[in-house]
DNA sequence: GGTCAAGTCTGGTCTATACCACTATAGACT
DNA sequence: AGTCTATAGTGGTATAGACCAGACTTGACC
C-alpha cells in the first residue's frame, strides 16, 4: 500500500510494481483512468517527476497509455515489444489472464534431423520434447511443442510443467535467458487434431508459429512450434531497422 | 549543430537526433564515451534532466549503454540488418519473385477517427489512401491498404503505384525512411471480397496484419492494413530483448 | 614500490517549481 | 435551447538543485 523511502528499491520502481499489482488484482481495469500525476504524487508523498518516471516506464511497456489533457489509462493491449521474448505464462500474466497448461507429452527423444538442425545439435543426440495445451482463464489458446537440447538443461522434465513456466525454470535453474528469436508466422486452417484440442469448429483459422530462441552467446535455447487460435490471439512484434 | 529552444520539436528529441546523426556520420564510434551528462547539459545550454531524457531514450533503443560511475557509451549494434522494415517490393525482390500490383483505390480522404489515431494526425485532416492487390509472379498474394498523412507527402498520388514501390518514393522523394514499426498479426478466415481478390476458395485462412511505421524522429509514416494468403506467405520477424 | 585514504567525477534517484497545449465543463450570453 | 467563453484540470516539457553509491585519480604515508 505504501512506499518505503528507506528501501534500496527506488521509489519509482516501487510505485510501478504497486500499480501493476493493482491491475493484476483487478482493482484497475482496462481503460480505467488512473489518478492524475499530481494526485498520485500527493497520495504517496513523492514528487510528480518520480510519479512520471514510474508511469512512463509502464507506458513504454504498454501497460498504460496517456492522453494529454485527459489522463492516464490502463491499456487493453496484451503483448508489447518488450515482452516479445517472454514465454506464454509471462504474456498471460501481463494480460491479466490466468495461464495454465495441460501437458500432452513430455519425453526425451533422439533428435530427428530437422529438429537437430534447428537446435544446432548433432542428429540423434538427446532432445527434450514438451508438448502442452495452453489455456488462458481455462480456455484453450494454443498448442505448443518445445524442443530443447538435453545437454543444456538435463533433468528439466522433473518439473511439473502444467503449473510451472518453462522460461522461469530455464532462467532460475539453468541461467538460460532468451535474448533474441527468429520467428515465422503463417495462417492456416486447423486440422482435425488441432480443432479438437483448441475446441474449434472447422473450418477455423489458426496461427502457426515457429520460433528459434537464442541467448546472448547466440546458443539456441529452444525450438518451438505453436498453433494459436486465430480468434483469441494476436501476435505483436516491434521491428527496428 | 545547435538546439533550437523555439522549435516545436522538444529539446530532448532534438538532442537525441543530434547524437544519432553524430554516430551515423562516424563522429562517434562504438564504445566511445559520450561527454558526461553535466558536460552535455552545459554544452547545449539545457538542463541535465533534459539531457537524461534524451540519453535514456537512446539507451532504451539500444543505441547507447550506461555504466554508473563511469559514463555513457555508444553501443555496437546500431546498424543491424533487419529486412523486416522493407516494403513488399523489396521483400519479393529478395525472394527472387517478380513483384507487381494492381491499384484498387488511390484517393485522398478526410481521416476517420480510427485512422487519425493510428497516424497521430487530427481527425478529418487529409489522408492518402492507397489500396493495392499485391502479386508475386503474377499470382495474388496480399491486399494492402496504406494510409499516409497528406502533410508528409503531398502529391504522392501522382505516381503510378502499380509499378513503383511506395517505400522507394517515400525515401527518394520525401526523405522518409522507416526505422521502426509496431505490428499486429492474426489469423482469420477470408471474407467474400478477400477470397475473390486473392483467388481463394472458401474456407481459406488469411493472415491479417496491421502495421504502424515510424521514422527516426518517431513520426508515423504510414498505417497499413494487409491481408495475406495463408498458403503463400510466411511472416518472418527477428525479435531482440 | 606498494597501500590506503581522500577527493573527484560519473550516472541514478529525487524534489520542487514552472509554463505549455489540450480537454472538459460550468456558466454567461444570445 | 444553443453557443461562446472563462476556467480548472491534465499530461508534456523544461529548469535548477540536491544527495547517493560506485569508479577512478591522486597523493600522502609506510
Amino acid at each position: 500500500m505504501e512506499l518505503n523511502a528507506n528501501s534500496p528499491i527506488p521509489l519509482y520502481i516501487q510505485l510501478k510494481e504497486l500499480l501493476v499489482r493493482q491491475i493484476r488484482r483487478g482493482e484497475l481495469h482496462p481503460h480505467d483512468r488512473l489518478p492524475s500525476e499530481r494526485e498520485l504524487s500527493e497520495q504517496y508523498g513523492i514528487s510528480r517527476m518520480t510519479v512520471r518516471q514510474a508511469l512512463q516506464l509502464l507506458v513504454k511497456e504498454g501497460v498504460l497509455y496517456t492522453a494529454a489533457g485527459k489522463g492516464t489509462y490502463v491499456s487493453e493491449v496484451l503483448f508489447e515489444q518488450d515482452h516479445a521474448l517472454t514465454g506464454f505464462s509471462e504474456q498471460m500474466q501481463r494480460a491479466n489472464l490466468r495461464a495454465s497448461s495441460r501437458v500432452l507429452e513430455a519425453t526425451v527423444i533422439p533428435a530427428a534431423p530437422y529438429v537437430a538442425g534447428k537446435l544446432e545439435v548433432p542428429p540423434h543426440s538427446g532432445v527434450i520434447l514438451l508438448k502442452r495445451l495452453r489455456l488462458a482463464n481455462e480456455k484453450p489458446i494454443a498448442i505448443e511443442t518445445a524442443y530443447l537440447s538435453q545437454n543444456l538443461c538435463p533433468d528439466l522434465l522433473k518439473h511439473d510443467f502444467s503449473q510451472v513456466s518453462l522460461y522461469a525454470v530455464l532462467r532460475e535453474e539453468y541461467g538460460l535467458v532468451p535474448t533474441s528469436a527468429l520467428q515465422v508466422v503463417e495462417a492456416a486452417l486447423a486440422n482435425v487434431e488441432e480443432a479438437r484440442l483448441l475446441e474449434l469448429h472447422p473450418p477455423a483459422a489458426v496461427l502457426r508459429m515457429e520460433r528459434v530462441t537464442r541467448n546472448v552467446q547466440d546458443v539456441v535455447l529452444e525450438y518451438v512450434e505453436s498453433v494459436y487460435r486465430g480468434d483469441r490471439y494476436k501476435f505483436y512484434a516491434h521491428l527496428r531497422a
